[in-house]
RNA sequence: GGGCCGGUGGUCUAGCGGCUAUGACGCUGCCCUUACGAGGCAGAGGUCGUGGGUUCGAGUCCCACCCGGCCCA
């Protein structure tokens, strides 16, 4: 018979996970050392922006994931680096300090808003830090770093004075997204697009050489000092005889070229259309393609220049709005249109940004397309068919990457400019500069031997210094051994959102500054939507916080419930209920555990045909697992795990043994045999569930298997044939149909009951008849 | 307009050429069977978006179309 099972409990309690953490963090489990005879597998984990409570809990998800691929990548037998970092650097700190302070930027000494800056993200950093290690994560906290630190941007820095003096950094005036609300420049991938009410104004232009009328319809009509062409489509009807003719601009009185060009939609408005500097990204194409002579109507402030005429200074909706009225009233207006028109905006401040020609450096990238090609179809990707998401915008570049950019807590650029001749000059790499307010590091310019200089104030846009990630954890520059080991980085796990930023950038970096590919492997996960299947944000309010989720079911109930919820790449949907289904399939385990540890662990057995069954389907779960835990897809490692433990083990297996283990009408050893084969199961099954449930899987195997911890065991072999899986499908069948019998007959299903065993189940014939009590 | 993804019982989902289409949640009925009532057993519920095609055989492959989502022009 067996003993009073080991496990008193009756059902997984979550608070034993802060136990777990806590003895985890004391034998210092998850260390990386590089002097291993193991494979390195270095994980480039995205530094995170504490933005503040509360944390996307997708993104939660999204982490406890790449914890699997850490845990994965150990049992796999790899020395694996799983480091921590936090993007400190960029807009949004800044607009929160604004917020927060009810201070403005560039109202506040420079040095006091760097100060509060740090200060809130050191705040709200602390929060972050703790909920990824309530989470589980395997990661080495102890030495996370910041993206902010003297260390990180004097690498940026580094980069930055290496791609200069090779020739690839270029000052240069074009057309630029510019958000008023950042005051910056921004580069094409932080623009997005966004449905707004405008009025489309149909305004009358004058035909000089016939006089007649021409209606243009635009929802830019300040801009009309900026008009330098009006096109038609060359099919249209309706202007065929004024191709070529000239318009006389209202209010302006200049007079322009009407001009056919394919890009006029007939449908839009009335089918002409203004081409101004520049009201959107058609206008800009447009001036480089006609060869138009561009007119600065908008200033950096965001107000009209002196170009605009009597609404100079005025900001820009105020200027639309004047110069709709003084059209209005001189009978220059037909028909004002409400209209949904898509807008870009700033993806940060989420306001309109505009299209200004300013002086900006820019990184070279054009050259490389070819090249980030090869790269981007020599990494492996996880799924694969999101390598698309990159070349599709590898190949949609139209221009260099502009990277300087006006604001304040960020990497400054390293650039002093000559008093006398204005040469810009960079200087000595290794140190950390911040030329707006240190003497330059240099003697004499290089150029007129000048000897004032005035340090550049702008900094770098934030992909500058997020896209040499695994550069920096890999000791780029620094500890060329290590970085020889370690580099190209194993994988980048990241979301789907940022392929064309963070993944983009570091790939075009790190080809500029070492002529490889930055990874092996690259891991793009899905997005976390609400249960509707919608984008969370807190203006919507369906934001979920992870953190009394993970105080009330646990962080395994969550990460078991995230391998589960959906398959690598695909977006998933996240509810507390489905959250809270998980923690069953947590207590079934550990009620099965319960069961098992009630027995001894024989080392060996003569096993039966029942025992070879459940061994059989057991070894083609552990092989098919695998094959999906090699790919970083926990998806259905999570899946078939459960299908295996509840509807075939503990359904079929469990109940059949069930007589045996307890040793009635069996020998002795047929008993050892079924207590043999429960722990073996059992065994295995906490192996392969070790990466994504951490916490239950070591108190289990700390109470039953070992004195030490389950993480540092590897993943179980497949030991066993599986021929006898065949049977599976009858065993069940009958099963099912013994008890459905009974429950027609108003039989308990201890009652005993005569029925025939099917003849290709008689292997298994004793432990049916005591699972069943079939009298013969 | 282009790219990618998806369209399977009330809801969500598996499915990668082959018997009567997975599973979860919900629903109905029954069961204190000593690992588990946060459980067990049984059951109702689907013309697999539409129309063609390939095939002995198609949610599954091909083509066209419709709908939804995300991204880009």
């Amino acid at each position: 018979m067996g003993s009073a099972p080991k496990i008193q409990e009756k059902a997984w309690d979550p608070s034993i996970e802060r136990r777990m953490l806590e003895i985890w963090k004391s034998e210092n489990l998850y260390t990386f050392n590089i002097k291993s005879r193991k494979r390195k597998f270095v994980i480039d984990t995205p530094p995170p922006y504490p933005s503040g409570r509360p944390w996307h809990i997708g993104a939660a998800a999204q982490y406890s994931q790449i914890d699997m691929i850490a845990r994965t990548a150990r049992m796999l037998g790899y020395e694996v680096l799983f480091p921590i970092g936090i993007d400190r650097n960029g807009i949004p700190v800044e607009l929160y300090v604004e917020r927060t302070y009810k201070v403005s930027m560039r109202s506040v000494p420079r040095e006091k808003f760097i100060e509060l800056c740090s200060k809130a993200l050191d705040e709200l950093e602390a929060e972050m830090l703790l909920i990824m290690q309530r989470m589980g994560l395997s990661a080495d906290f102890k030495n996370y770093y910041r993206t902010d630190s003297p260390e990180y941007r004097a690498l940026t820095q580094k980069t930055f004075i290496k791609l200069w003096n090779e020739g690839l950094i270029y000052e240069a005036t074009r057309p630029n997204n510019y958000c008023w609300e950042c005051g910056t420049t921004i580069a094409d991938a932080e623009v997005e697009y966004e449905e707004l009410p405008a009025k489309l104004v149909y305004m009358k232009f004058k035909v000089k050489e016939t006089g007649q009328e021409l209606i243009v319809a635009s929802t830019r009509p300040e801009l009309l000092c900026s008009c330098k062409a009006v096109i038609v489509n060359p099919n249209d009807e309706r202007y065929l005889s004024i191709h070529g003719l000239h318009v006389i601009v209202p209010i302006y009185s200049t007079e322009v070229p009407i001009i056919p060009h394919p890009v006029a939609k007939p449908e839009f408005g009335t089918g002409a259309m203004m081409v101004c500097s520049y009201g959107d990204y058609t206008d800009v194409q447009l001036f480089r393609e006609l060869g138009l002579e561009e007119v600065v109507a908008i200033d950096e402030n965001g107000r009209m220049t002196e170009k605009a005429g009597k609404y100079v200074g005025l900001k820009v909706e105020e200027a639309r709005r004047r110069i709709i009225e003084d059209m209005e009233s001189e009978g220059l207006i037909t028909k004002i249109e409400d209209i949904m028109h898509r807008t870009p905006i700033c993806e940060r401040s989420k306001t309109p940004i505009e299209i200004i020609p300013m002086r900006e450096y820019y990184l070279r990238q054009l050259y490389a397309v070819k090249d980030l090609n090869r790269l981007a179809k020599k990494m492996k990707f996880h799924p694969d068919m999101h390598r698309q998401l990159l070349l599709d915008w590898i190949n949609s570049l139209k221009i260099d990457y502009p990277i300087s950019r006006r604001r304040y807590y960020a990497t400054e650029m390293p650039i002093w400019y000559c008093k006398s001749c204005g040469a810009a000059l960079v200087p000595p790499p290794n140190k950390y500069y911040r030329p707006w307010c240190e003497n330059p590091p240099l003697e004499r310019c290089k150029k007129c031997g000048g000897t004032e200089f005035i340090g550049e104030e702008r900094t770098f846009d934030t992909w500058m210094d997020s896209s040499i990630s695994p550069l920096f954890i890999v000791k780029y520059d620094k500890d060329l051994k290590f970085y020889k080991v370690a580099y190209p980085v194993g994988i980048r796990p990241q979301g789907k959102d940022i392929v064309r930023t963070w993944l983009y950038y570091t790939v075009l970096r790190c080809y500029q500054l070492t002529g490889k590919e930055p990874f092996k492997h690259v891991w793009v996960s899905g997005l976390g939507l609400d249960e509707k299947g919608e984008k969370m944000s807190k203006s919507k309010g369906n934001v979920i916080d992870p953190v009394p989720i993970l105080e009330k079911y646990g962080a395994d109930a969550f990460r078991f419930w995230n391998a589960q919820e959906a398959s690598l790449g695909y977006d998933f949907r996240i509810s507390e209920a489905k959250i809270a289904s998980a923690t069953k399939f947590l207590t079934k385990l550990w009620n099965i555990s319960r069961f098992v540890s009630s027995f001894p662990i024989p080392r060996g057995a003569r096993l039966m045909s029942t025992d070879r069954w459940i061994l059989a389907e057991l070894s083609a779960t552990i092989r098919e697992s695998l094959k999906h835990y090699k790919d970083f897809n926990f998806f259905y490692p999570a899946r078939l795990i459960r299908d295996f433990v509840w509807n075939v083990f503990a359904d079929h297996y469990v109940e059949m043994v069930k007589t045996r283990a307890y040793g009635v009408g069996f020998t002795k050893r047929e008993q050892r045999a079924a207590w043999f084969t429960l722990h073996t199961v059992l065994k295995n099954v906490l192996l392969l569930l070790a990466p994504i449930t951490p916490f239950i899987t070591d108190t289990l195997w700390r109470q039953l298997y070992g004195n030490r911890s389950i993480h540092l065991e590897g993943f179980p072999k497949v030991r066993w044939p599986t021929a006898y899986r065949k049977f599976t499908e009858s065993l069940i069948e009958f099963n099912s149909n013994v008890w459905t019998k009974k429950k027609n007959l108003g039989l308990s299903l201890k009652d005993p009951i005569e029925c025939e065993i099917p003849k290709k189940l008689k292997i298994f014939e004793e432990d049916l008849k005591a699972m069943h009590n079939i009298r013969t």
